[in-house]
DNA sequence: TCACTAACGCAACTAAGTTGCAAATATATA
DNA sequence: TATATATTTGCAACTTAGTTGCGTTAGTGA
């Protein structure tokens, strides 16, 4: 079950997401909005959002939750699947707007693909 | 730095390996050894087992660690990539024996990938 | 068999996230 | 606009997975 009431930590949390081209981890979020809201709250607001198709969540390589606006979802579809791309050198997550390619299995059924890249952002590269 | 001295413990973690197929959890392990082996010294003999090439970790789709072992490796070279499956049924997770192709990202520069794929393992599957 | 240093066990700690519950507040209805 | 009600919030306490420091134990080469 999604968003019901437009409450002042679901303005706040938007606005982050608003303010950020990529992803913000949920520890971040914790951080930044610590004077604002408490950290259940973000925790249990960052999935309400989840589940409502306007944000996804993603783990970085070691572990730790990411979230970023999903395009085109919502509670009943989650059409915006993509790699995520983690720079080794400012540590920023975000999203790629490409596919990959996963090939079929033998004897297995697949339902979900979740990639992660590493390397060197284009803010970093040069 | 890798392994030095073969010791019970790391003939112990070796063992619960050889007799799996897939991957193990970090978890799994210290809850299958507590009786011979302290978590500590699984954690820590488990990294070292990865640094020399004998080993690789990879997350779950909830963020915890497991391990399998790896074919063709050193710790000089970490040949051995290949993606991961987790089975939504019976949880279990294993590599897989095949190679997913990543695409060049202009502006960006491209370290490493992880893919995990999520589905009906070839047990449960039917 | 001795000395040296890696490896171990223990306890205490950390980080990230979760749970229960009472109080506050958004929203529909009167 | 006032009221009822269920959702949402904050707080504190907890859980889970993994880490650190340190004194003791035990492989290994000489």
């Amino acid at each position: 079950m999604g968003i019901i009431r437009m409450t002042k930590s679901v303005e706040t949390l938007l606005n982050e997401f608003n303010k950020e081209a990529g992803g913000i981890s949920a520890i971040e979020l914790v951080k930044r909005l610590n004077k604002k809201l408490n950290k259940t709250t973000i925790y249990r607001v960052l999935e309400k959002l989840e589940d409502d198709g306007v944000l996804h969540s993603f783990l970085s390589k070691k572990g730790i939750r990411w979230y970023a606006k999903c395009i085109g979802c919502s509670d009943t579809e989650h059409i915006d699947v993509h790699p995520h791309f983690q720079c080794l050198s400012c540590g920023k997550m975000d999203c790629l707007n490409l596919e990959i390619q996963i090939p079929k299995i033998p004897h297995r059924k697949i339902s979900h693909s979740h990639v992660l890249i590493q390397g060197t952002c284009h803010l970093c590269y040069n």
